[in-house]
DNA sequence: CTTGGCACTCGCTGACCGAGAGTGCCAGAC
DNA sequence: GTCTGGCACTCTCGGTCAGCGAGTGCCAAG
C-alpha cells in the first residue's frame, strides 16, 4: 500500500470536491481521473485516509469530504501555487497604478482582491507602528487655534486642531507658531513614531515658561495622533461572495458577518502571520482561533514598502476553496501592491 | 362600514406582523387589540383592504401580511415618530462627542447607527461640493518635490505630491514655495471649490514665465484633487443584521450585500431625498429603484453643520421593520451628527 | 352594519417507500 | 502482499399521502 497513491488520491478528493461542492465517492474518483487502480482500491486508501483524519464521510453512505487537516496536507505537500497568466499580471498592475493616493491604493486593492478571487479581501492599512515623521506642519486658524497636520513617511496624513489660548494673528503669535514649527520638525522628522513621542515630550520641558503651555497643547496632541494612528484599520470588499457561497455555509452566513464587523479580531489575525513574511500564509478552517470564522480560511501575505511588511492582505473564504488559484491571486496582488508603495515612497 | 377602523385594522396588522413575522390573521387580531368587534367584521374589512392592495394573503388560508402600499399608509397616516428615551440620546450623543475627527465621527455615527436600529447603517461622507477651501499648505519634500496639503472647511484633509521639476532647497526654492502659497491662498481661501478651481486657473496665466510651470503644476494638482474629492464616499456597518433578518429574505441576502457594494447606487438613493431635508424619509419596498434592494426599506435623512444639508445618513432594512422608532433613531442620529459638526465647524 | 356559524381551502408535518449512491468486507487473482 | 470484482448493507433524498389546524368567505339572523 503506498503511501504515495494514498495521498494521489486525497489530493484528486480535494481537487474535485473543490469542483462539484459534493462528496466524492470511490466510482466517481477513478472516473475522473486516471489513477490505474480500481474503485475498490481507492476505498481502502479512502478508509485509511479517514483513519488518519484527512478526509471524513458526512454520513455512512456518502462520499468522503476533507477535513481541515486534509486541506492543510493538500495545501503543505500537494498542491503548487499557481502562476497567473500575464493577462492577469497586466489587469492587476494597470488597475494599481491608477491609484493616486494611498486611501486609493487600498480601496482598489481590496476591490481588485475580491472580483479576482471571487471572495471575501481584506486589507490592512500600512501599520503606522514602525513608520516615520516626515513632516508635521501647523497651519493658524481662527483666533487662537492651531491645526496639526502630521505627515507620515508612508504618505499617510493627520490632522488635528488644538486651541492654544493665546492670539496667534499677532507678530508674536506668527513668531511662536514658527518658532514651535522649527523646533518640533527638529526633533521629530525623520524619527520613527515612538521615538519622536518621547523626543517630543522632553522638548515640553525644554520650553520657556511663556511659550510652554502653546507648546504643550501641540505636542499633547501630537502623541495623540501618534497613538491614535497605531491603532490600526483594515477594509473590506466582497461580502457578496460569502452569500454567493451559501451551500458551504450551512446557514452561518451570519457569525461570519459578524466577525468580519470586528475589525480588532481581524487586525489581530492578520498579524499572526506564517514565519516567513514573504510566503503566503494559509490557515484553514479550525486553525482559525475566532469564534465564527471557523468555517473559514484565510489566505493571506504580507506587503510593504522596502524590505519591511508593514501589513498585511488577505482573502477569506469557505475552507472548500481552490487553493492554489487564491493563494496565486494573493501572492501576485501583494507584490504589487509592494511595487507601488516602493515607488511612491522615493518621492 | 367606518373608514376609520378599517384603518385601524390596518395599523394592527403592521404592529403584529411586525413583531411576530408572521402572517397575522382575524382571531389573533382581536384578541391581541381590544377594538370592540368580532374577527367576523375584521374579516370584512381585511377583505376590503386587500382589495385596496394594502394587504395581501400568502395563500388563500394564511394570515394577512401588509404590502409595500401597507407599510406606506402606515408610514404616512398612522404612526407617530417615537421620541427617544432621555438615556438613549445622552448614550447617543456621548458616543458621538467622543471622536476625534471627521473620519471618527463618520465612523463612529455609522456603527451607532447600525447598533442602535439593529440593521444596516450607511452614512454618506459630507459632500464636498458645497465645500469651501479654508487653506493650502505647501511642504517642500526631497529636492524638487512639493507636497501640496488642501484644508476643507469641514476638517477633511487632501494631499498630494507633484514634482515641480526645480530645486526647492535654496534660497531661491523657498522664496518660490512661500510666493506660491501665498498667492494661490489668496485667491482660493474661504472660496467655495468650484470658484476656486477657476479662479487658481487664471492665476497660471498671471505668474511670471520663470515660475510658470512650478505653479502650473500646483494648480493642476489642486484642481485633480477638487474634482477628486467631489465623488462622494459612504460607509457601512452592520452587514451582520442582514443575516440576523434571514427569515424576510427568502434566499435573497445575496443580492442585497451586491447591492450594498454597490457605493455609486447607494449615494445616488441617498441623494434622493424627500421634498423637505428637515424630515426623515422612507422609501418602502419596491418604491426603491435599485434592484436587489425592492425586498428593503431605506429611512434616511439629510445631515449637515449649519442651514446646509451636505449629505444623508439612514438605515435600510428589512420593509416589516419597526419604522416609528428607525425613524426615531435615524432623526435623533441625524441631529447630533449635524450639531458636532456644527461646533467643529467654528473652530 | 355586525355577528355567529359553517363549509372549504391550503400549507405543514410526519410516515412511508423506492431509488440511487456509496461503503465495507470477503474471497479469489496476480 | 496487494489489488480487484462482487455483494450485502446503510443511509440520504425525493415523492406521495393522509391528517391537522389555522384561517377564510359567505350566509342568514340579530
Amino acid at each position: 500500500m503506498s503511501e504515495d497513491r494514498r495521498l494521489m488520491v486525497l489530493r484528486a478528493i480535494v481537487q474535485d470536491y473543490v469542483h462539484t461542492s459534493e462528496p466524492v465517492g470511490s466510482k466517481a474518483l477513478v472516473e475522473r481521473h486516471h489513477l490505474g487502480v480500481s474503485a475498490a482500491t481507492v476505498r481502502n486508501d479512502m478508509a485509511l485516509l479517514e483513519e488518519e483524519g484527512l478526509i471524513h464521510a458526512p454520513h455512512t453512505s456518502a462520499g468522503r469530504v476533507p477535513t481541515d487537516a486534509g486541506y492543510r496536507v493538500f495545501v503543505d505537500r500537494l498542491s503548487a501555487v499557481k502562476p497567473l497568466s500575464s493577462g492577469e499580471r497586466r489587469a492587476i498592475s494597470q488597475f494599481l497604478e491608477g491609484a493616486v493616493d494611498l486611501d486609493d491604493v487600498v480601496d482598489r486593492t481590496v476591490r481588485l482582491l475580491a472580483s479576482l478571487t471571487r471572495q471575501v479581501a481584506v486589507v490592512q492599512y500600512p501599520s503606522l507602528t514602525r513608520s516615520t515623521v516626515r513632516h508635521i506642519e501647523l497651519v493658524p486658524m481662527g483666533s487662537s487655534h492651531l491645526m496639526i497636520v502630521l505627515i507620515v513617511n508612508t504618505g499617510r496624513v493627520e490632522q488635528r486642531v488644538v486651541d492654544t489660548g493665546r492670539a496667534l494673528s499677532d507678530a508674536d503669535g506668527e513668531a511662536l507658531v514658527s518658532s514651535i514649527r522649527t523646533r518640533i520638525n527638529e526633533v521629530a522628522a525623520g524619527v520613527p513614531f515612538t521615538v519622536a513621542a518621547t523626543r517630543l515630550r522632553r522638548l515640553v520641558d525644554e520650553t520657556d515658561e511663556t511659550d510652554r503651555t502653546a507648546m504643550k497643547a501641540v505636542v499633547s496632541a501630537l502623541g495623540d495622533a501618534l497613538v491614535e494612528e497605531r491603532e490600526e484599520r483594515v477594509v473590506l470588499a466582497g461580502q457578496a461572495n460569502l452569500a454567493r457561497a451559501g451551500a458551504d455555509f450551512p446557514r452561518t452566513i451570519g457569525p461570519i458577518l459578524e466577525a468580519l464587523e470586528e475589525h480588532v479580531t481581524l487586525l489581530r489575525l492578520l498579524g499572526q502571520l506564517g514565519d516567513d513574511p514573504d510566503l503566503v500564509s494559509v490557515r484553514i478552517g479550525s486553525e482559525n482561533p475566532v469564534t465564527g470564522l471557523q468555517t473559514t480560511s484565510l489566505v493571506s501575505m504580507g506587503y510593504g514598502s522596502g524590505s519591511e511588511r508593514v501589513a498585511s492582505l488577505g482573502v477569506l473564504g469557505p475552507t472548500r476553496m481552490d487553493y492554489p488559484t487564491t493563494m496565486a491571486s494573493v501572492r501576485a496582488v501583494a507584490r504589487y501592491v509592494s511595487e507601488i508603495l516602493d515607488d511612491n515612497q522615493g518621492t
